[in-house]
DNA sequence: CCCGGATGAGACAGTTTCGTCTCAGCGGGT
DNA sequence: ACCCGCTGAGACGAAACTGTCTCATCCGGG
């Protein structure tokens, strides 16, 4: 009965990103296996924070690629991306306020990832989508954020699991502001 | 010539959103002062994270005085909030982060915060100028969201300090979409 | 010029956490 | 029913961090 390590990564972000602090044997608990196991999976602490980068990079690129950025109004590949990104949430928001601690591998994946989506605005803003007076540099951190602060507020219960799609997307096209016309 | 304990305070906040695990020692030398000084300030880590906490919570409340919240359109003190809030913002975002661990009086300053923001986008929102389908809760929620994202993006330098009002305010009102007049 | 207060560097013991190990228990597959 | 592999619990030394102390230095005020 292998121990599933894809759960063991889940519950250690989510831990980790609120409690950066958190022990190895916290994290083992919150994972509902024993400090023993964790280390067996892991071989430290440093390797564990090294899985939850690369799982964290690999499911948001693969949520990438499902939302087929370059499809269509750049609208509707953002509302794709949001609900692609959804189960990796709380990976996202680990690497987030973390990436202090990155390494040259991690930043190229990161890179990467930040190309692609700041690509999307440049190309929303081209297409006469998006307003041009916010750089893309500051959508992409934005939506960075805001995946985050959805992720969280979902985490403690202050909102439900299912409007993540819906909070996040509105909320970055659209904003607070009830439209103008409509 | 004594510590400039502000000053402390507020690089320690830096570091330790970016990298919780952050040593005494790291905090010192980030603050550009020796470790035995720092004990002298602060009793200790608990006692520093005390003290970053309580003047979050003092600043953030001080700018909400500032901002007026009740006068005038809900847009417009939303402005004049964020406006006010920036140079606490690194604060802020360190309280958002590693809000799992609030001692009971911290919890009771932050909810004092939520309540005021969340009145305020009720109001922007009984008022007809704020959307009806984002519950103030996700606004506030995505408020502190976007704050620490613009304060961390102009810490590492991939936004200019002087935006920082004009981007956080104008992505939460506006979005990204382009107004559909104007 | 001298003095008092504050600082930085470093030593020190105490504590926490880490990483490894052993051992017994459990469960699935044969 | 019997292994074999995986697991949890706990012990153990090693390492890191903490908090306190001492001491030399620096700086400004008197």
């Amino acid at each position: 009965m292998a121990v599933d390590r894809d759960h063991v990564l889940r519950s250690a972000a989510a831990l980790l990103t609120r409690r950066a602090s958190a022990t190895m044997d916290d994290v083992a608990r919150a994972a509902g296996i024993g400090r023993a196991t964790l280390h067996r999976h892991f071989a430290g602490r440093e390797a564990l924070v090294k899985a939850l980068e690369a799982l964290g990079i690999q499911e948001t690129e693969a949520a990438l690629d499902r939302a087929r950025l370059d499809d269509g109004p750049a609208e509707d590949a953002l509302r794709r991306f949001v609900a692609a990104v959804e189960p990796a949430a709380g990976l996202l928001a680990f690497l987030v306020t973390e990436n202090q601690l990155f390494e040259d591998d991690v930043h190229a994946g990161w890179n990467r990832i930040d190309a692609r989506i700041s690509a999307l605005f440049r190309r929303g803003q081209e297409g006469g989508e998006f307003r041009i007076d916010l750089p893309p540099a500051w959508l992409t951190e934005a939506l960075y954020g805001l995946i985050g602060a959805c992720a969280w507020s979902i985490q403690d219960g202050r909102l439900a699991a299912r409007d993540f799609p819906y909070m996040t997307a509105e909320l970055l096209l659209g904003g607070a502001r009830r439209s103008v016309s409509t």
